[in-house]
DNA sequence: CTGAAAGCGCTTACAG
DNA sequence: CTGAAAGCGCTTACAG
């Protein structure tokens, strides 16, 4: 490897002391003009790059921030990762990978072991961990700042949220305009407050338009590909079957759809269905999917810019929290109520 | 924060200089038992643990590996993660991201930038990045080890493989044994070695059946969902249109399954269909595509393990190449050929 | 087998 | 607006 300049070497060509060269890389503002010019151009023509080591022992600071997940989705793991990334390229700041079982019984010693480990400056929690408060309690305790993508909370200072009941909302109009009223629904994963907003938004249209959910339309699913199948076995034999199924994701959505095709009910003619997120099967699937999109990636990287400056202290310039809106993809799983 | 405790207070502790206590940390050799004994209970009370800045600057290391890759399939990724930060989490070293553009202009400015602003001790590659010579060649200048998840290539130290054309073979052989003669292939992306060796695998098994293949039935995708409709399209208007499609990765599978049902031919009745990857589609689009599995996860983790063993120096106990086999997952997709 | 000293490349705390 | 000194928590290089 080519050699490394240094802050001394910097100091040397510009005629300075290392403190001088040291203010101007950290944006301190006692530097004369002339002085930090010269400083800057040693800089740009030495290649110079701080070490991060050296800042990090000193300051005490590591340039890391965690992402921490319980793989809920793989796509939408992805997204957030590339939102992160794209916040932290512009940065001095790393991002660094955790994978945590938000339901093992060492969830808590593991992340606070991996923090401490890393040294990290501050996390960043993806639902299920978000709404885990034992797990948010005990990172508070190490005093770093936490970046939430979860649903608005007064109590928590930086936040990344999506519309999950308002989309859920518009998409259950939507359902309900094509002349469906014999509507199920399969929730989602309990520990994901994602479930319950997408469930209230799916009430309230109904409730505004005067449609009462029954009891038996209700099912309680877990994101999984199989619970959709499952659900759809228990809820299409019944005798007065729905015509349309809301399903709290596309994964459950998919596994709804193969139940139709073994069974010979035909989508979107006899049965109505739709997902949430769409995630790469809702596209590649025939028929595909009408479901939500969210921009998670653009949600990640708020989540990433707010924490980072939240960690420099120098955040009176970005908005901690923020809210993003939801688009309705229309395709060919929802149509028509059969008549 | 909970007080941190350092070198220093485990020495005064055990009542022995900070650099046994270095030496214990580093599993140096020449320690006595009574006095490593010592050492890791007050290491242990203490809860001690090295500050890895202070570390790093000292001895020139960072304990940080890099991911490149350039997102090309979330699942694929997701599974490369996972391995890697498996690998990562039994030793001191973290593993940071980087997404890269393979045919970007400034790729490989981008990748050095970053590899030396992270200060990285080594690189996985995977692909096509793995098969990117000219980026090989500007990061082996930096002399830091790259792990490369891709075919075996004995110009390089540390390999993890999978055996594509091998799989492709046995899958061929399966679409062979259940009466196909007249089969079509759709290629993968060009910047993949990965594509080649499966078509290779095809090829092989045709061959040795004594069956020729079609020129029109050799159709170059590129990984695409989009690629595979588009294909299909193409293959399947022909008059003596083949009976099977050997699609090289899952995604161009169900492209071709989506345009199937569009044109109203009922898989796998007039049309078998094989994918390779086995992503989370192929189990959850109906019928379920007939594909290959590669181990990953477990790549990704020797491909991580491997490099930090080389780091490290101590590559002796570990095989810094391997080849991990494939399995055939046969589902509804592939059925016999049409009498 | 063990330790005292020096120093990695920065930032902190202080002085002027 | 600028700098000299000290020190972060380790490992290196050396000595015994």
């Amino acid at each position: 490897m080519s050699y490394k300049s240094t802050i001394k070497d910097v100091a040397f060509d510009a005629g300075v002391s290392i403190k001088t060269v040291s203010r101007v890389i950290n944006n301190e503002p006692a530097v004369a003009k002339a002085t930090k010019t010269l400083v800057l151009k040693s800089i740009k023509k030495l290649q110079f790059k701080p070490n991060k080591d050296a800042q990090g022992l000193r300051s005490k600071k590591s340039f890391l921030i965690g992402l921490l997940y319980d793989n809920p989705n793989k796509y939408y793991l992805s997204d957030v990762q590339s939102g992160s990334l794209k916040a932290c390229s512009e940065t001095n700041y790393n991002l660094v990978l955790q994978e945590c079982k938000n339901n093992s019984a060492n969830l808590i010693t593991k992340v606070i072991n991996f923090i401490n480990l890393a040294n990290l400056n501050g996390v960043i929690l993806t639902p299920p961990l978000s709404d885990n408060n034992k797990l948010i309690q005990a990172i508070e305790t190490l005093r770093i700042p936490i970046s939430f993508i979860a649903p608005p909370n007064k109590s928590f200072e930086i936040w990344s949220s999506a519309t999950d009941s308002d989309a859920a909302y518009a998409l259950t109009n939507k359902i309900i305009a094509m002349g469906h009223s014999n509507i199920a629904i399969i929730k989602g994963h309990k520990d994901h407050s994602a479930s319950k907003l997408r469930y209230q938004g799916f009430c309230k249209s109904l409730e505004e338009h005067g449609i009462k959910l029954n009891p038996t339309n209700e099912l309680q699913g877990n994101f999984s590909f199989e619970s959709g199948y499952k659900l759809a076995d228990q809820v299409l034999k019944k005798k007065n079957r729905p015509t349309a199924i809301f399903c709290s994701n596309d994964s459950m959505a998919a596994g709804v759809i193969k139940y139709c095709y073994q069974k010979g009910i035909s989508i979107p003619d006899q049965l109505s269905v739709t997902g949430f997120d769409d995630s790469m099967i809702a596209q590649e699937i025939w028929p595909s999917i009408s479901t939500v999109r969210q921009p998670v990636e653009k949600m990640a990287e708020h989540a990433a810019k707010s924490l980072i400056a939240k960690i420099g202290g120098d955040d009176s310039k970005q908005n901690l929290t923020k809210t993003f809106k939801s688009e309705l993809i229309l395709r060919e799983s929802l149509g028509k109520a059969p008549s």
